[in-house]
DNA sequence: TCGATTTAATTAACATATTAACGATTAAGG
DNA sequence: CCTTAATCGTTAATATGTTAATTAAATCGA
């Protein structure tokens, strides 16, 4: 009756990561990006200017990681950083025209792939999931259980 | 109305892992464990003795990372590695005495997480969520696009 | 205005993921 | 039997995750 190890959380998000994601991949590595890159590329197309921070924020990736995969982007030409002018310890993360390209071309069959998952269920199942992630998501961490962080 | 990109499956993943497992980590960081290091422990604990095939399946983990997180573990004295007679490429993973007395002092724990975070939603929304994220793993890879991976 | 406190980006150190390839064994087939 | 194909664990090369610390710049308050 207790949370068996197979359906905890973490196991259950893993194994629909594992079964899903090499869908993407093999199409990210048809174009040589990775998912992180891609990530990347895919918010550089709706703002067109974005600070490391933020670009944190909406990829999810950790602002760490971001240093690596931004040099590689920036390697092949897909990005650029510019420093910014007010706040000199800012740093915007701007798409060059090849990769605003490379993000055209790809973008259509990302999306393709997303709908085909989305399309494996009803649209009220996906919305439950969606909706119960989330809730389980502001759950966590929102009662940092009996081990007293208290005092500060 | 075409999938957004923070709604896409990833992204709904990821931050619902992003969001979670910190609550985990916090605790096997307690006892110097990993994930990793704690999922392996894990699966020993019911099976006593495992070959590295089937405890890559099982923990999700992929067999060349396993190497390194068994070494780690092997260096810890929590687990041992022990070269099968019948099929000596097979090689058997089995905790020691220190391994299972980690497993048995952290494992209670893991379940107060495990449950609390099932407890942030009705028992019927978890299983939704569960039954859908499976349903949308076995959509996956299922239907291999148009990319015709077909003759082989 | 100066010093303590934040904040942005990065570096450092370590652990893991991903894909390909390799060496040792074993199973299959002719 | 003996060659060939398949399997198990592992190594290799590269990319990313995680946590802590560092550097430079901005902000705040005495």
């Amino acid at each position: 009756m207790s949370v068996n190890f197979d359906n905890s959380l973490p196991m259950i998000l893993h194994r629909t990561l594992d079964a899903t994601m090499p869908d993407y991949r093999e199409l990210f590595a048809r174009y040589n990006l990775t998912e992180q890159q891609w990530r990347i590329l895919r918010v550089l197309w709706s703002s067109k200017k974005v600070t490391s921070v933020d670009l944190s924020n909406r990829t999810l990736i950790p602002a760490p990681s971001l240093v690596g995969v931004i040099d590689r982007l920036e390697k092949k030409d897909l990005v650029t950083r510019v420093r910014s002018v007010e706040d000199r310890r800012a740093v915007f993360i701007v798409a060059t025209a090849k990769g605003r390209a490379l993000e055209a071309e790809v973008s259509p069959q990302v999306t393709e792939i997303d709908q085909q998952l989305r399309a494996s269920v009803t649209a009220e199942e996906w919305q439950v999931m969606e909706r119960v992630l989330g809730k389980i998501a502001l759950g966590a961490n929102a009662a940092p259980l009996k081990t007293a962080q208290g005092a500060k």
